[in-house]
DNA sequence: ATACTATCCTTTACCGTTAAAGTCAAGGCA
DNA sequence: TGCCTTGACTTTAACGGTAAAGGATAGTAT
């Protein structure tokens, strides 16, 4: 029922647990023949340290927490996909908590990780500033923090592996005025910094080409599927018709395109529709989905290698770093670019 | 820089630090005035427990850990959604491993749960019996194991949340014949219980109609979208033709439909596909997939609970449960019902 | 022979918290 | 008055490990 200890090493052997605890650190003050026995006696009786242990004396727990906003959102997971051989391989556990979109859970899970004395934090904000004291907090604490997708929090200094959002929402607009669509509604985030400047991309966009977006032509909701449908809905009751939708992300894509489908629309034929965040399986939709998409691996694992060489590097604290994966157009079907024969 | 400890706190009120403790942990012995006293002290600088410190002595960490083969698999993120909330309202934290369906990194990532002394294990093993000696020594050790969704290690007394896998494979299989589909091959899995389940259903349903299946209608392979691909490739040369395939997962069946749609055949029309698992999206693909699906959320979170009410009645080793979460058919168009008008 | 120096261990203290046992003054009871 | 409770703390030891400082023994320089 009791797990091995050094203790136990100790006693069997007739040495003291410093002398195991040297061996197991790598000491050079320890005789190549104790080495060997206290070697065996460890393989003998598979004996493993202790990291809570560990932990309490290193003041390092080898563990990182990881705040998501939604578990169930596929783009989150494509990250953490990126950070989890990263942190593993360096022996770095994760903690995964999910927020759930609400600023409170967040909060309490943050305090969690605090307690929990984690080195380092994964954070994609749910859209509030409220819990900017207890980043700042952390930070100070020596808690290293790297923010992941959202930009929110301009006052907390600490790394941060984006994307260039006004770009994204540049590509999917032009991509659809250089198909003729003219008149090109957005369905909008929730009010966080690069749901703004997507919507901020497909203005620019629109204005470049000598085009006033109207009012009616913008939606704003949440990120969700159920958001999308929904202001799709509102869309569709536009006129003069819109004949291209840019969604601020996949889900709120997809919701729009069951909006369509129910009106008894066709995408791309009536109305093109270009999302956001290019999800796994965007390409087995009914219709494929265009969009615009960065490598979300890629952005974990930039967060944590960021993370983690700042860990590495006790002491001294690293410039804030700004990483911006470069996002792509990803062209297949429902923008009407017709890439079948 | 520093945390908080109950040292600080003990000393700036001029009590002991246990006085700090036990009005922390609500112990009976202490004044209103001094539990007043410490609490507005708390309050004041803010101050949280150290879950390490914590853990350590109550030989409690108050984490599981979760230990799935594939990330970037909807299904295993689905169960953790499942599992979250459960543990979160609990104040458990979940410790998330990948195993990459690989036996030596579920080995070393289970290793690393064992030493971080994690209160319990839900494991979606990778198909290998190689770690079984590992589980029986983690229970052994207290740690409370739950297996999801694969059936193996048989000689591992633990809670398990399967579904029942037999009746899925009749259920699919079933389906296609009532259809009027006769040559309905199967793409299997790898060499893992409910793989195997799966296909004794579809065997079990073809023969109660006498039908025998030939050896080419059977390719078996891995759970990946890349298995299901190159297994339809091969189904695709046997003859005479087949007219369904009953795939045991939804990525292989979804590899299975692209390697259909680029041999120019149509799905359901030549060939009808039924797939395993209900995954995100499934409702929207090109064709979407009739599939045989469960709850995953029930399962995380039956997963969960087991777990849990196993570590608060400490002592007493509960009886392993088996909880079969039904499978239902979810019929959408690929098997060719034709649900549209 | 004496002091010096490696080499190889051990002792002691500490990480932050909790449980068990101990202290001590005030109050109750015979 | 003396003894026993009771309430409200404090002291001590422990959880399992690591770091720093402290021996002991043997070999080397002088």
């Amino acid at each position: 029922m009791h797990q091995t200890t050094m203790k136990r090493i100790a006693g069997e052997l007739g040495v003291s647990i410093t002398t195991v605890s040297k061996v197991l650190n790598h000491h050079a003050d320890i005789s190549e023949a104790t080495r060997t026995r206290v070697l065996a006696k460890v393989e003998e009786l598979g004996y493993q340290r202790n990291a809570v242990a560990r932990s309490l004396t290193l003041r390092r727990t080898h563990t990182l927490g990881i705040v998501i906003p939604d578990l169930m959102h596929s783009f989150f997971v494509e990250v953490i996909a990126g950070i989890e051989p990263v942190a593993s391989v360096r022996g770095y556990g994760l903690l995964l908590c999910s927020s759930g979109e609400d600023p409170h859970k967040e909060r309490s899970e943050l305090e969690m990780l605090r307690g929990r004395q984690v080195d380092g934090v994964v954070l994609a904000s749910a859209p509030a500033p409220g819990n900017t004291d207890l980043l700042l907090q952390l930070t100070r604490l020596g808690t290293s923090l790297v923010m992941i997708d959202r930009d929110d929090h301009p006052s907390v200094k600490c790394h941060r592996v984006l994307t260039d959002d006004e770009r994204v929402g540049q590509l999917a607009t032009s991509h659809l005025l250089d198909l003729g669509r003219r008149a090109i509604a957005h369905i909008g985030g929730p009010n966080i910094q690069h749901a703004k400047r997507r919507e901020k991309g497909w203005r620019d966009a629109l204005k470049a080409r000598g085009i006033k977006a109207p009012d009616e032509w913008i939606v704003r909701g949440g990120f969700m599927e159920a958001n999308g449908y929904r202001s799709m809905k509102r869309l569709l009751t536009v006129r003069p018709k819109i004949d291209a939708v840019f969604a601020a992300n996949d889900p709120a894509a997809i919701g729009a395109m069951k909006a369509i489908w129910e009106a008894g629309l066709r995408v791309p034929q009536d109305i093109a529709v270009v999302g956001v965040g290019d999800i796994a399986l965007a390409d087995l939709l009914r219709v494929p989905l265009t969009t615009v998409g960065w490598s979300r691996k890629d952005q974990g694992r930039h967060a944590a290698e960021l993370l983690l060489s700042g860990l590495d590097e006790a002491g001294e604290v690293a410039e804030p770093t700004r990483v911006i994966i470069p996002p792509k157009l990803i062209v297949r079907e429902s923008c009407g670019a017709g890439h079948r024969a």
